[in-house]
DNA sequence: CCATAATGACTACAACTGTAATACATACAT
DNA sequence: ATGTATGTATTACAGTTGTAGTCATTATGG
């Protein structure tokens, strides 16, 4: 299950919509309606990911009729993961100054309300305190 | 100064090496030197990577004689700030499920030690406090 | 002065990405 | 049976990235 494969930032739009119904499948169009208007795709545009995604054997699928229902074959947590690391090795440096810009840059973000801040600040607290 | 352009891995591991002796310059031997045995890359390709950074226009450089002495246009910061939204964009899914397994991946880097974390943890109860 | 080495400019080339278009197959309506 | 709509498969095509090779120029050691 070891993800070698990187998900670039289109296929990432696409594997949140199959994590956020996990478990569960979804057709090609499901995943387009789920899009919404996060994206504005052509319906080809959508399925070229998809594929590339089960060619990249991280969606799977089950043929029903003339339709696929794909499904996530990794995990949301793993991929965070697996994200999270490389970002860290790509931007961190060897003196960790970055270590500030990066964590403020993370707490400015509008997306972030004050509870979602508590909760990270539970999760330091706990790492730290050990 | 608004650095649209991304920065890809390879062009990060060099733009560190200018910012880590940031004010000042480096030719492109001296960045080879810098980077040891931190990469294999030829000099061919540590070249193309800075003249990808110097079209892009995050390195600028000034002529002596022969050799070039490239300094970078952009800060360090303003580039970790704008990859790390650019991070959370891609990652951070709706119900914001993913943002217990970044920070935990984030505290488990072997790279950080427990002072690391303590600062971090500053930073965040600052945050937290207001 | 000339061959060689160093340096930058231009070129190469395949894999990956974003963004589709075209082609093919088949379920369904008529 | 046949055309039409729909779903998948194959193909396209330019921009980015990793990783260099080749060419032209010039400083340098003889």
């Amino acid at each position: 299950m070891k993800p070698n494969l990187k998900i670039s930032d289109a296929e990432w739009q696409i594997m949140k919509v199959f994590w956020s119904r996990s478990p569960g499948s979804a057709t090609a169009n499901e995943v387009m309606e789920a899009l919404g208007d996060k994206t504005q795709w052509n319906h080809r545009t959508c399925k070229t990911l998809i594929s590339r995604l089960v060619t990249k054997k991280v969606l799977g699928y089950e043929q029903e009729g003339r339709t696929y229902h794909y499904y996530p074959k990794v995990s949301q947590e793993e991929c965070v993961r697996a994200e999270t690391q490389s970002f860290i090795n790509r931007v961190l440096d060897d003196t960790k100054s970055t270590l500030k810009p990066m964590l403020a840059a993370f707490l400015e973000d509008p997306q972030l309300s004050k509870d979602d801040i508590d909760e990270l600040k539970k999760i330091i607290d706990k790492k730290a305190g050990k």
